[in-house]
DNA sequence: TAGGCATGTGCGGAATTCCGCACAGATTGC
DNA sequence: GCAATCTGTGCGGAATTCCGCACATGCCTA
C-alpha cells in the first residue's frame, strides 16, 4: 500500500517520507494537487497525506475531490500549530484525521498506520463482497461441510492466488479435474482457457500443442504418472524456458518421487492440494448426495423425491470406493425413482428404463391432472403411444385426476 | 453499535456519554475494568474509551485485556493533559488513538467516530469472509451476473432474514419453486423440511397433512391462484391459528387480490419476490448456460464441450419465454452434443429417456472400465444390443478404459 | 336434448429395436 | 509364436413399438 504525500514544502516532503520509508511504508511525494490527481481512484490502494495550506489547489480542494471519487478514501490534513478552527474543520469535511505541524514522527505514524488499515479493510470488504455477490468457485463447486472440505477450498484458493504449478492427488473418483478446474476459476486467468488432457495420451508433439492451448491460461495433466518419459523431459525443457500456462498434475495413485523424473516431481510438489476421501468425510454425503440428486432432477425435468432419513443412513453406512463419481450415479439412480442407493450388482438395463419411464409417466400425469390428451402432448407422444405405454406400465390417467 | 465509557469519575463518564447521545451514539457507562470485561468479546459491536489512570485495574489492562480478546477491538485510551509518554505507550501498547483530558466534544467525537467506522469494517469484513467460505445459498443458486439478478438475490436474502410468508412471482419456466427453495436454504430452518406442494391437488385433509410435513420447516405452494375455495378459507384458518411453518405461495400468472380470497392474498402479498424473465436480463444468460451445461456434463460424465461464441449468439437472438427451464434443455442438448439450441420449453419423453439410457450405459462403463463384455453382461443384453446402443448414443468403449 | 369434446381401445401397417451369427482383427497369456 | 479371448461390425430375421384410423362411450355446456 502507499502513503501519498502532498506538501509544496520540499524539505518536510523529504522528512515526512523518511519517517515513512524508516517504518517499511511506501511514500509517493508530490508537490501539488495535480500531481497526484490521477492517483485518486476507487481502488487506489493507499491513503493521502495532505498540507492543507498550498497556493493554488489546498487540502480542502483535495480532500473535496477525493471523498467525490472515493468516499472511503482517506485523507489525512496537515495543519499549523494550535489552528483548531481549520482542524474542526477538516474533520467536519471529511478528513480522515489531521495532525498539526510540526509533529513527532510516532504520532505521524500511528495516524498513517491507522489510515492504512482502515484503507485496507474497506478494499477487501469490496472484495469479499464481490466474491459473495459473484459466488465464490471455490464454495460454489467445492461441496461439503466438513473440516477437511473447508480445508480443500483454502487450499484450492491458496494454490490459485499463488499462480504456481501444483500437483492434485486423491482417491479413484474423488475430482482431480474438478479441483483443478476450480483452482483455475479462481485464478486470475479465469477467462482464458482451461485445458484438460490425459497424460497418457500425450506424445511431443501434442504437448506443444496443449500447451499453445492453454498459453495463458490453465493446463490439467490427468494422471500424470502415465507421462510417457520422453514427454516428461519435453515438458520440463517447456517449463524451464516458460511453459506460458499454468500446469496442474493430477494422480490417483500415490505418487513418490520415483514414479515421474525427478526435477519433474519436485516441480509440482511444490505445492499440493489432496482430495480428502469420502470415507473420511462422510458428515458431507448428505449434503453432496442431496446436491447431486437435485441436479439429475433439474436436469431431467423430474420431481425432487423426499430423501429420507432411512436413505441417508444407508448412504453413510457405506465407504465409497467411488467417492464423488459414485455418489453421483447412486443419486441419479435414486431421482430416476429406481431407490437404489447402494453400489452392489445392477439391474439390467431394461428394468431400470422401465423404471424411469414409469416414473416420468406418472410425473407428467401429475402435471396435467390426470388429462390424457394434455400429458400426451407434454410428452410429445402420438395420443395412442401414450396410451400403450399407460397399459404397459399398468397405469391410468383416472388415478391422477383430482 | 455501542461506545464502552469506562472512567471512575462520575462526572467524566456523564459528560463523555451525554456528549455521545447528543450525536445520535449509544453510550454505555462504566466505572471500571469488572463492569466492563464481559462486553469485551470478538463479537462485541462497538468501541472502548478508557481513562488510562484508575484505582484498581488501569486502562493498561483493559487494554490488554481486550487485545488478547480481540486485537482489533479498538480502544481509545483518555490521558492526562500534556503526558506525551504516556500517549506514545499506549499507542505502542495497541491502542487505537488517546485523547488529552480535557477535549472537546468535536475531537472527542471524531475520534470515537472513526473507531466506530473502523470496528464496522473489521465486522463486516469478517462476515463476508465467513459468507465467502460457507458460500451463500442465494450465489450458489440464483445465478446471473445482471442488476435484476443481483436483486432477486437481495429479495431472497431479505425474505429469508424477515421470516415473514412470501409470494414469488414470475413468468413460466422461471423457477418460483428454486425460488422458494432458496429462500428456506438461507433461513434459520434451513436444516429442517422444505415441502413443495401444487395448489391446485390440495384438499383440506391433504392440506393439514402436507402443513405437518413442514412444521417448523417452509411449505411452498406452487400455483397458488390454483388453491381451492374451500381449501383457502382452512389455509386462513391454520395461518390465524399459527401455521408452524413458513408458507411460500408461488404463480407464473400474474396475480391480483380478487384472484384469491382476499385476507390470503394480502397475507402473501406483504413480501414478493419478483422472478426476472430471461428476456430482460440477456448478459445472464451466457453464464446460465455455461452452468447448466457443466451440470449436465457431470451428470452424464461428459467432457465438456467448447461454447463458442456462434452459439452465444444464437443464445442471445432468442427471447426464451421458456426461461431457465428451457434453456436448462437447450443445455442439456448441447453437452449430449445435439446442436439444437433453441428455446424448447418442454423435453418429450424420447427425448429424456434417450439422456438417462446414455447415462446408464456410461455409468455401467465406469464401473466395468470399458470392458465392453463384462458391461454388458452387467447390463444384461446382448452384446450386439449393447453395441447398438452404444452407437446410438456416440459412445465408445475405448474411451472408459484406463 | 343435442352437439362438441375428451377418453379409451382394437386393428393393422410401418418403423424401429433386438439379437444371433459369422467374420476379421486386436489383445493377452502361456 | 500360437492359442485363447475379447472386440467390433454387417447382415438379416424376429420381435416389439409407434401410431394413424375408426369407432364407441362418457362428460360438459348451451
Amino acid at each position: 500500500m502507499k502513503v501519498l504525500l502532498v506538501d509544496d514544502d520540499p524539505a518536510i516532503r523529504e522528512a515526512l517520507g523518511q519517517t515513512l520509508e524508516l517504518e517499511g511504508l511506501t511514500p509517493v511525494l508530490a508537490g501539488s494537487f495535480l500531481a497526484v490527481k490521477d492517483h485518486l481512484t476507487p481502488t487506489f490502494d493507499g491513503v493521502v497525506v495532505t498540507d492543507m495550506r498550498m497556493p493554488g489547489r489546498d487540502g480542502f480542494h483535495l480532500l473535496d475531490y477525493a471523498r467525490k471519487t472515493d468516499p472511503d478514501l482517506p485523507v489525512i490534513l496537515l495543519t499549523g500549530e494550535g489552528d483548531i478552527p481549520m482542524a474542526v474543520k477538516a474533520i467536519a469535511s471529511g478528513a480522515y484525521d489531521f495532525l498539526e505541524k510540526p509533529c513527532g514522527p510516532s504520532a505521524f505514524l500511528a495516524v498513517v498506520t491507522r489510515a492504512l488499515k482502515a484503507r485496507g479493510l474497506v478494499l477487501e470488504n469490496r472484495r469479499l463482497a464481490a466474491a459473495v455477490a459473484q459466488g465464490d468457485a471455490a464454495s460454489r463447486l467445492l461441496r461439503g461441510v466438513s473440516p477437511q472440505a473447508d480445508e480443500l477450498r483454502s487450499q484450492s484458493r491458496r494454490v490459485a492466488a499463488l499462480g504456481t504449478d501444483a500437483l492434485i492427488t486423491g482417491d479413484r473418483g474423488s475430482g482431480t479435474a474438478k479441483v483443478a478446474e476450480v483452482v483455475h476459476l479462481l485464478s486470475p486467468a479465469a477467462a482464458r482457457a482451461f485445458v484438460k488432457q490425459s497424460a497418457g495420451q500425450l506424445d511431443v508433439s501434442s504437448l506443444a500443442h496443449v500447451l499453445d492451448r492453454a498459453a495463458g491460461g490453465t493446463l490439467y495433466l490427468d494422471e500424470i504418472t502415465r507421462l510417457p518419459e520422453d514427454v516428461q523431459y519435453a515438458l520440463l525443457d517447456r517449463i524451464e524456458g516458460g511453459a506460458g500456462a499454468r500446469i496442474l498434475a493430477g494422480t490417483t495413485v500415490p505418487i513418490e518421487p520415483g514414479d515421474l523424473l525427478e526435477d519433474l516431481f519436485y516441480h509440482f510438489d511444490i505445492l499440493r492440494i489432496h482430495i480428502p476421501p469420502l470415507c473420511g468425510r462422510k458428515v458431507d454425503i448428505p449434503v453432496l448426495f442431496r446436491h447431486y440428486v437435485e441436479q439429475a432432477c433439474e436436469q431431467a425435468n423430474l420431481p425432487m423425491p423426499d430423501i429420507g432419513s432411512e436413505v441417508i443412513a444407508r448412504l453413510m453406512a457405506q465407504d465409497w470406493p467411488g467417492n464423488a463419481r459414485a455418489l453421483v450415479n447412486a443419486a441419479m439412480r435414486f431421482a430416476m425413482g429406481l431407490d437404489d442407493t447402494d453400489d452392489v450388482e445392477e439391474q439390467g438395463l431394461a428394468v431400470q428404463m422401465a423404471a424411469v419411464e414409469r416414473s416420468l409417466l406418472i410425473a407428467a400425469l401429475q402435471r396435467n391432472q390426470g388429462r390424457a390428451g394434455d400429458t400426451a402432448t407434454d410428452l410429445m407422444l402420438a395420443r395412442k403411444t401414450f396410451y400403450d405405454k399407460l397399459a404397459r406400465h399398468n397405469l391410468r390417467c383416472e388415478d391422477y385426476r383430482m
